[in-house]
DNA sequence: GTGGTCTAGACCACA
DNA sequence: GTGGTCTAGACCACG
């Protein structure tokens, strides 16, 4: 299953499923084109409410990774482009983790081993 | 002030008293052993409710930036340590950034530029 | 192609179809009197349900673009008239863009200049 | 009051909350930074579910019409600012209007004055 | 008291 | 069958 669930934890369940859907495009196990369950069936597949799934597809739709067609339901969209608000988000997370490094007095050499490493980590599952 | 708030964001309001703090020690602007201000007269200064602050403050507790003396209030933490907890919640931050950059394509040369970037940045500040 | 589609889009496909026959008269590309493909023609050129292209068909009788006549079929109305009708449906879309304009401190002029705009540009596609 | 429904139309509740407040905001009934009813008080006014109001009120938002404080609930934004998006949304209301007008054979003088008369009503209302 | 989240179940529009 | 909308009622985080 692509979508792994922490019921217990703080992040809003359709937050963690829109997590994992990224997650899997990036690890290569959704790709563009590629279709997703029904709202409904993957409700009832992973347990939660439908709504729940709703507000996840719309928030995917929204950061350009799903479209969503009437008629067939949802698929990864065709062109996953790294427009200017994908940048904002993405550097916005390197900020903060720089801003958490620098204050512990971590050194840039070690800061920039770390982020190749979790970028290298995808590259590898991928 | 080294504390800047934005009432109307998604962030809660203890979660950004606690980033600033955080953000003032990378910038240089606090460092090891420096006092702060009470929970009462920071929740004065920056109008937000006391428990607000308390929360932030004992976030930053639980996160090694502060110790909190019952005689002479709360002070940056004089060791600054670089530990486990820490390298996992800035990987953790990484992590999700360089997902989001690895599904739209960015190249990994132009995630690493946008590291070195925010490190830099913080330098520059310093 | 006359109709052009956005299957992904929250516009229905039966409005797009109707929005797209309109604008192929107001560029010149039909004119009265003009044949229209059979309802199941069409449907199979482009792709969708039967029901959808009837539908369409529909509200474009409704809006006085189209004459059906059982023998010759569809054909584009012979007398394109301006009645009240036609006038309350331009004045509620020119009162909606006039709110979202005026709401944001739009000028009276550059409103107007868009409108101009807007204008030109069908007269330049006919 | 502000808000007018209509339960019967086809257009959805929480579209019509949404252009309620805009159209307010344009005629000068609601001014930047003026305080909005609780989701559940505006609910219980008009009578219609919570949730209802609070999907209007994050469309609202996302429009840039709404801020929302955690500690003082809705407030009109202070700055009402016209970014590309209000732009793109006025723009295509426009071109809906100047497709039909255009269709019909309507002049370019008369549609203009159309426009003109749009915008004036909302002067006078303000 | 505020909004945020989640559930359960229903009806409708669309295709 | 799909998603879109709405209702009703509950619990939690925040302040």
């Amino acid at each position: 299953m692509i979508i792994t669930l922490d019921l217990a934890g703080d992040v809003p369940i359709y937050q963690q499923i829109r997590d994992s859907v990224v997650a899997a495009i990036a690890q290569g196990k959704l790709r563009e084109g590629d279709p997703l369950p029904s709202v409904r069936q993957l409700a009832v597949d992973i347990g939660v409410n439908m709504h729940t799934v709703n507000k996840a597809y719309a928030l995917l739709k929204a950061d350009g990774y799903l479209s969503i067609d009437r008629r067939s339901g949802a698929r990864i969209s065709e062109r996953l482009l790294l427009d200017d608000a994908v940048r904002a988000r993405i550097f916005e997370n390197l900020n903060a983790a720089a801003i958490e490094a620098y204050s512990r007095g971590m050194t840039e050499s070690e800061f920039l081993t770390l982020c190749e490493s979790a970028f290298d980590q995808l590259k590898e599952e991928a």
